[in-house]
DNA sequence: TTCCTTGCAAATCGTTTGCATAATG
DNA sequence: CATTATGCAAACGATTTGCAAGGAA
């Protein structure tokens, strides 16, 4: 892998490297062209792709059909929630001890586990609360 | 929800029982065509959306860009090999206990845990070694 | 007769890719 | 100079949707 140096990836990499709430390649595209307004999508595409390739940042699949990015490259576990869409991360040690019975029970190599965990998020729950007090008859 | 009968939709979902591979709306396409050759992928997607939606089924999202399909709706693990893509149950017993460990360092409502398993099946691993020890010089 | 379901085709949406040009080393 | 990166637009693939016609209750 022969890389050159580019000021779109640099700025790709340090506005991922700000954000803690794993933004889509559409929120980097739209952000980063603040600093370089000729920026195509589809730099901001090849650039997500290849650092997720060499390990610089990762690429979530949360399963809403959209890819996130994560600057931070260590396993941890992310909370989805299902009203918003919102992403962030869960301050929990990793589990790697399920890692390691699930290799117990299966014939072949396994190689790491990907979890998330999904509900509502402390403003949406409080958003449903509200809604149910001050519309239902009865609360 | 007023669903009325549709033979179309009784033979998707008599498929995807037969079969623990969790197929793709695509797989399921392909072989429920064998009974309905007029059925259209529209129909299928329509149908597999509409039994997950009352619990019927599950919807698979492991994250290889396909929506992969499961009649099995009680929680469980799934591995999908990295090489050829293949998902499989896995038998392991749930780890309700993550999710309350979860629980407990979350402002919001955490409702349950997504968790697949990743690496080469056990054909792809013996694979990988047949490779290596034919094709290689010294092995 | 009501309204759910279908087949078909077109639309959508996120992502990738081909190509000529610009930038890097 | 050789090669990688870019911008643009077109292509892609999975899924959804609008619509007129067919089928179930």
């Amino acid at each position: 892998m022969n890389l050159k140096h580019s000021k779109q990836r640099d700025s790709i990499k340090k506005f991922l490297s700000t954000r803690k709430d794993h933004p889509t390649a559409d929120i980097v595209y739209l952000n980063v062209r603040k600093s370089f307004p000729n920026i195509s999508l589809g730099t901001v595409y090849r650039n997500l792709t290849l650092l997720a390739e060499i390990g610089e940042i990762t690429r979530l699949r949360i399963g809403d059909g959209v890819d996130h990015f994560d600057y931070d490259t260590s396993p941890h576990y992310h909370f989805v929630c299902s009203e918003c869409g919102s992403v962030s991360d869960l301050r929990l040690p990793f589990a790697e001890d399920l890692t390691e019975a699930a290799r117990n029970n299966f014939n072949g190599r396994i190689e790491g586990q990907i979890t998330y965990f999904y509900g509502h998020c402390e403003n949406c729950s409080r958003k449903a609360v509200d809604f149910q007090c001050s519309e239902l008859p009865v609360c």
